[in-house]
RNA sequence: UCCGCGUUAGCUCAAUGGUAGAGCAUUCGGCUGUUAACCGAAGGGUUGUAAGUUCGAGUCUUACACGCGGAGCCA
């Protein structure tokens, strides 16, 4: 007996075979039963006739409840009345665990429960989905970067001090050198790599211990960070319109299943092509001024703000040249103007808000210097960080992208917690 | 840190200050094509905690705890 997956069922048509999962959901009729499988690749609607099988195997069906573990045989037909278009005529049941009160039922559940339960949540048909579809958008991008000659480079978690000054840090104790912290970004390791390999990206968790508590925070997050060396803010903006584009259309391209399942109006998604609109933060606040909104120069955009920026074009927006003043340190002013960064903010479209941020960075030795003295950084923590300066500094410039907002976008999600397996939020750090 | 909302059965929610209830889940029974199946029955409660007002509190008051949403900050 051949032991299939759910998602190569076609290739079966009419061919005995056995499956194993667990029982999603069941309904029964008397002398029929619909066992609903599950096994990771898909769902299977298995029938089992009281008369085609043993009665042994019937009770067995009979009894097993939600989400007990079974393996189940039979013959592979396609039937238009079973979701999917393909039905299991069943001849055998064998109950690996059979289970009952498992928590999460097939109704509605608060968010609190459903949190409290993320290790079973996790199983259900819309988290499988964004599973997957994160699972893609994370493979999107290091084919991405490797493609284009990119080296991965892994920046350290634990660090000795803050990387933009501003930010609250998780502070841990680290033996007899005091405290560390754990990163908040990887990017001023990313462009010592970039001396050393001309293009490298850096892919892992980043900490953030601000007591932010809305639907775009997470205390513990996914950045990915390329860094390249050679490259203005123009050449900083190219690559985050193809890099975006790659992303959405790759996932248009393998999870239009997953979609469907989240129902998400992929009609704008498709719209994710370069060239992506660029406009100026001064352009940002006309944009505002015209819907009676007056931004003072100077003053960051808030999220509601860049939800009515974003809505006035069908696809992400570039906003660039923020005045320097709310910008890190690290940001070369703009030659031409020094009062705005040469610093670059990728804004999703439907209010999901920033996706990515991104800079030239200052590569001139005095003016950073100049930059940590402004910012009341402690120059020394930095020492390694100037020596890239110092020794055959060039233009280069980076992009951080926030992982999960990603997902939360392209899957069309309500809160970011829903686009990482387990999240870890102000008040919530368990399961 | 600030502002708002919430906490009643395993879950989602009802209940003019006057006998705590429904749907789902569970258990039992019925049904040969169900699509969150349906129909019948049963079990299931210290109404977040503590105090107060009252003849009487799930309901009103106060404090506390926990949670959710938002602001600020940020990806």
């Amino acid at each position: 007996m051949q032991k299939v997956l759910i998602c190569d069922l076609k290739k079966y048509i009419g061919q005995e075979i056995t499956l194993r999962g667990w029982l999603f959901n069941k309904r029964s009729s008397g002398k029929v039963i619909f066992v609903i499988l599950r096994d990771g690749t898909g769902y299977l609607q298995c029938v089992y006739f009281k008369g085609n099988v043993s009665g042994e195997t019937f009770d067995a069906a009979d009894k097993i409840g939600q989400e007990s573990s079974i393996e189940v045989t039979g013959k592979v037909k396609e039937e238009p009345r079973a979701e999917g278009g393909y039905e299991l005529d069943a001849t055998d049941l064998k109950v690996i665990q059979n289970t009952h009160d498992y928590p999460i039922t097939p109704k509605e559940h608060g968010i609190e429960f459903l949190l409290d339960n993320r290790h079973l949540w996790l199983r259900s048909k819309k988290q499988v989905a964004i599973l997957k579809i994160r699972h893609r958008i994370v493979k999107a991008i290091r084919d991405f970067f490797d493609d284009k000659g990119f080296t991965l480079m892994d920046p350290p978690i634990l660090t000795p001090n803050a990387v933009e000054g501003t930010s609250t840090l998780f502070e841990t104790k680290y033996f007899d050198l005091g405290s560390a912290y754990l990163t908040q970004s990887g990017q001023l390791y990313a462009e010592a790599g970039a001396m050393a390999l001309g293009k490298v990206y850096t892919f892992g968790p980043t900490f953030r211990a601000e007591k932010s508590k809305t639907r775009r925070h997470l205390t513990e997050f996914w950045m990915v960070e390329p860094e390249v060396a050679f490259a203005d803010l123009n050449d900083d903006m190219d690559l985050a319109e193809e890099f975006l584009e790659y992303i959405v259309q790759t996932v248009l391209k393998n999870n239009i299943d997953e979609l469907k399942t989240l129902e998400r109006d992929i009609s704008k998604l498709k719209n994710v092509k370069k060239p992506l609109p660029r406009i100026t933060y001064d352009e940002a606040i006309e944009i505002l001024k015209k819907k009676n909104i007056e931004l003072e120069w100077g003053k960051d955009i808030s999220g509601a703000d860049e939800t009515i920026i974003s809505n006035q074009f069908d696809r992400p927006v570039i906003v660039h040249r923020y005045p320097a003043e709310i910008k890190a340190f690290y940001m070369k002013r703009d030659p031409e103007n020094p009062k705005v960064a040469l610093a670059m903010d990728v804004l999703a479209p439907e209010g999901y808000g920033e996706i990515i941020g991104g800079s030239q960075r200052e590569d001139d030795l005095d003016e950073l210097l100049k930059r940590i003295k402004e910012h009341n950084l402690p120059q020394e923590a930095f020492d390694w960080y100037l020596d890239l300066r110092r020794y055959g500094s060039v233009p280069h410039s980076g992009f951080g992208l926030g992982l999960e907002r990603t997902v939360s976008w392209i899957c069309g999600l309500d809160h970011l917690r829903e686009a990482i397996p387990f999240p870890r939020m102000i008040y919530r750090n368990t399961p």
